[in-house]
DNA sequence: TCTATATCACCC
DNA sequence: AAACGGGTGATATAGA
């Protein structure tokens, strides 16, 4: 399938117009109508409600002969799922190819359905007249008669629009991979669909007392420094206080004081009486509003927004995703009776990703070894051959840092400080991967120059950036690495739904999936298979492994990063109940 | 008093 | 110019 004629059962342009179920953020849609048009006979068909709801598949072919093209497809998708329809075997997502096309290069009017078609020099109906339709679509029905024939109207010059756009960028498109982003996108509808299940009688719990467990922390902390304005630090009332207490306070250069919880934990080293402002301010950062939007099922859903970012990782909203805000409201997360929910994240992707792509040996070896970090410090010879994550837990640390800060591109500086060691401690382990990984390092210097020279990079499988003007050398350094895991979890997440697994959501080098507690072994092992041949699918020979976090009804999941968060919440909502 | 910007913290 | 990659977004303060 490498042109469009190779499609022989019909090209399908196809939109929907739908509202969440109810109007509620956090359901699945409601598909309101749905206009199709046969790209080589032209032949269109429009679709209500009604028609739609009554039909137990497409109104058209989905098999292997036949391309569906939509623009954001995961939303039509989500409507075939609503509706019980099997999804097309083959999906043309424009607005994913756009993304991958313009990357890099910000284009003037967006990647929208609008701005695709103005960067083409087509025509466009006005941004005004598409608001107003969506709003009265989200309004909810019942529809007039005239509102239903202006919404098939409007949903009919989407349709339209696509008629133009598709052979606008035929000549750009590498079909085969195009096609492979378009299965990603039924995954993400299925992931979209399946959401998180969430302890929702304790979310409304949280909810209820948020603003006093703000205020209970404030007042067992700030009542000796009252700096506090009710739930606001106030920057004038620290400077008072530090004047008072005669310390000097780092400024930022415009003056301002710094007051990064770096700063904090830095000038608490010197000044003990600071600590517990900074507790308390680190305490109440983790408790910024969030807005985890749950459907009436009790499952957190919201766009996952796939290949927004550079790298084409998904971006999904901070505040309505659960995995956006602090890891301590996780514990929100709870399997339903008779399920277990796992976590499965790549070990060590980026690292692993940057051994096979660059074809460094030792680096491979490292990774094989099963902790990179240590077998890095021995092959560097800074710990001898028989050294344990126990025996040698400094140095396993320190190593550990330096190859984070490798893959980020960061300097001896800001790894010493990291690291809380002299600079020339951490310019030493920075010498020490050098010499350690010099294969990686010419990877890593060519990869760069590439990008220089040729002004784009690239994944495996064709997600490109383009590079233009002054770039930033860590960014494209970083590339190939971040590029290629996020393609790594896509071609997982479309193993996993396809063969059937519950994946709630992608979290860029992880899952969380849902398993029955029947046969929960086998289906931690079938994911983790699935995760592996993916990673083999981006990096050839070279696979790469997964934890698998388990947690099964009826406890919750907990990140052990937000236990003591998570006490400290439930301590004092009960305190406040009490009361 | 409202809005824009700067700053900061969270996630992987 | 900064020197930690990719993000989202809340919040405090400056400014209109």
């Amino acid at each position: 399938m490498n042109q469009l004629s190779d499609f022989t059962d019909g090209v399908f342009l196809i939109d929907f117009e739908f509202r969440p179920e109810n109007g509620r953020e956090g359901n699945t849609p409601e598909p309101v109508c749905l206009v199709v048009k046969e790209f080589l006979s032209g032949v269109t068909s429009r679709y209500w409600k009604d028609d739609i709801h009554s039909r137990s598949s497409a109104p058209f072919s989905v098999g292997r002969k036949a391309l569906c093209v939509a623009y954001y497809s995961s939303a039509e998708m989500d409507c075939f799922l609503k509706l019980g329809w099997q999804l097309p075997e083959n999906v043309l997502d424009l607005y994913v190819e756009f993304r991958c096309l313009t990357n890099g290069t910000s284009p003037q009017n967006g990647a929208n359905l609008l701005g695709a078609l103005l960067y083409f020099g087509l025509p466009t109906i006005s941004a005004q007249h598409k608001d107003a339709m969506r709003d009265l679509t989200l309004r909810g029905g019942p529809w007039s008669q005239q509102e239903q024939l202006d919404l098939l109207d409007y949903c009919e010059t989407d349709v339209s629009a696509l008629e133009l756009l598709l052979p606008a960028m035929l000549p750009t498109l590498d079909l085969p991979r195009a096609l492979m982003r378009g299965r990603y996108m039924k995954a993400v509808s299925h992931m979209q669909a399946t959401g998180t299940p969430i302890d929702t009688q304790m979310q409304l719990e949280i909810a209820t007392y948020w603003d006093q467990i703000q205020d209970a922390l404030i007042e067992e902390i700030d009542a000796s420094y009252g700096v506090f304005e009710g739930r606001t630090f106030k920057t004038k009332n620290w400077a008072d206080y530090l004047q008072k207490e005669g310390i000097a306070w780092p400024r930022l250069a415009t003056g301002r004081l710094e007051l990064t919880d770096d700063t904090f934990k830095q000038m608490a080293r010197i000044y003990p009486k600071v600590a517990p402002i900074r507790e308390l301010r680190s305490a109440l950062s983790e408790m910024r509003l969030s807005n985890i939007t749950v459907g009436d099922d009790g499952r957190n859903r919201c766009l996952l927004s796939p290949f927004a970012s550079k790298t084409g990782r998904n971006q999904p909203s901070n505040s309505r995703f659960i995995y956006g805000p602090s890891v301590w409201l996780r514990g929100l997360i709870k399997p339903p009776k008779g399920f277990c929910l796992v976590y499965v994240d790549y070990s060590q992707q980026e690292f692993g990703i940057a051994a096979a792509l660059s074809g460094d040996e030792k680096m491979m070896e490292a990774y094989r070894s099963g902790d990179p970090y240590l077998a890095f410090a021995i092959q560097a010879g800074a710990v001898p051959q028989g050294a344990t994550k126990q025996s040698h837990k400094v140095e396993r640390e320190q190593f550990k840092a330096c190859v984070l800060a490798v893959q980020y591109g960061m300097g001896e500086i800001s790894l010493a400080q990291r690291i809380n060691q002299p600079v020339a401690r951490a310019r030493q382990l920075l010498a020490l991967h050098r010499q350690t990984y010099r294969t990686f390092w010419a990877w890593s210097d060519a990869t760069q120059d590439e990008a220089i020279l040729n002004g784009k990079l690239w994944t495996t499988f064709g997600w490109e950036i383009r590079v233009k003007g002054q770039v930033n050398a860590r960014s494209l350094r970083n590339f190939p690495m971040q590029g290629n895991g996020a393609e790594m979890l896509r071609i997982a997440c479309i193993f996993l739904t396809e063969a059937g697994i519950r994946v709630c959501a992608p979290v860029h080098d992880a899952v969380l999936i849902e398993l029955p507690l029947v046969g929960l072994d086998e289906g931690i092992a079938k994911a983790q298979g699935l995760m592996r041949q993916a990673s083999g699918a981006v990096l050839g020979d070279f696979e790469l492994g997964s934890d698998a976090k388990i947690v099964c009804y009826p406890d919750r999941y907990m990140d052990e990063r937000g236990q003591v968060m998570w006490d400290t919440v439930m301590r004092l909502i009960q305190k406040i109940k009490d009361q």
